[in-house]
DNA sequence: AGGAAAACCAAGCGATTTACTTGGAATTAA
DNA sequence: TTAATTCCAAGTAAATCGCTTGGTTTTCCT
């Protein structure tokens, strides 16, 4: 049960621009070969993103992508689910589903829901703010070593 | 980020087997049509399961399968371990993964890390008996309305 | 003894998804 | 005006998924 790339190459940009917020517009190039990840390819997740409002981006020369809100007011769950879509195990936990006759008395879809809550309130928990603070943690971890 | 149907399927033939735990071998057309399964194709997910230790089998006429422990024995963890593999949101926090240079300073692996373990938390607390009770709870409070 | 019911096994296979690439058009700072 | 950049749509090779097919073997039952 793997992530695809798009969650994984979506949270490490949007980590990299974490970590340039407030320095103006950061070219997607730039983010690309920071986290070595095709530029085209990561420009359809980052479009996704932008369309669900968490990254703002400038045209033109000396363009690029910025964070919409403070790295504190986004979070790894906003991330995965704008590029992965609802974080649910089954189908039949996602939200507004309908299609199991035999929902009522469904003791696996209670497990899938178990899990499912379980993955949100970890990621929900999450901000990019608290991965930065966890970054100045390891190098100051490792400057001390 | 969901789970395939060997995960889904496999849960649901190992709790159909629950419910009838100890009453001898059950012949797998019949856990495939009340769960509405491709007969042969679940024979391949209870063929892992069976070299994995969690069901046994009984060939010739009047054979079946049969769990392996009591069903307070079983996790949903070992089930889902069986026919999914690690239950890892990311390669890099795979059991024994090696290949990833910047290993040390890698913030999103933290990441993973604890959705890894939140997951695992979750399934490994859940035993085939679990599922039983809450099965009978709902028939009760069924009846009860 | 013979037939039927079952587990066991290996390979194939069509559809879908993934992880990109390609080829542009539009926008804007220098 | 040109270079840098975002934006957009379509194509595509490879992998994975969810089975199916076609058997062989074992064992109970009559």
């Amino acid at each position: 049960m793997r992530l695809s790339t798009r969650g994984r190459y979506g949270l490490k940009a949007m980590f990299q621009l974490a970590i340039h917020y407030g320095e103006g517009p950061i070219p997607l190039n730039s983010i690309a070969s920071a986290q070595n990840i095709s530029e085209n390819y990561l420009e359809q997740l980052v479009s996704t993103l932008r369309k669900e409002g968490l990254l703002n981006s400038v045209r033109g020369a000396q363009g690029g992508y910025m964070l919409a809100k403070a790295p504190s007011e986004i979070t790894v769950g906003n991330i995965l689910r704008a590029l992965e879509g609802d974080m649910a195990p089954a189908d039949c936990v996602v939200e507004d589903f309908s299609g199991c006759e035999r929902e009522e008395n469904c003791v696996t879809k209670v497990v899938w829901k178990r899990m499912k809550d379980s993955i949100n309130q970890v990621i929900d928990s999450i901000s990019l703010q608290d991965m930065l603070n966890e970054k100045a943690k390891m190098e100051l971890e490792k400057r001390e070593a």
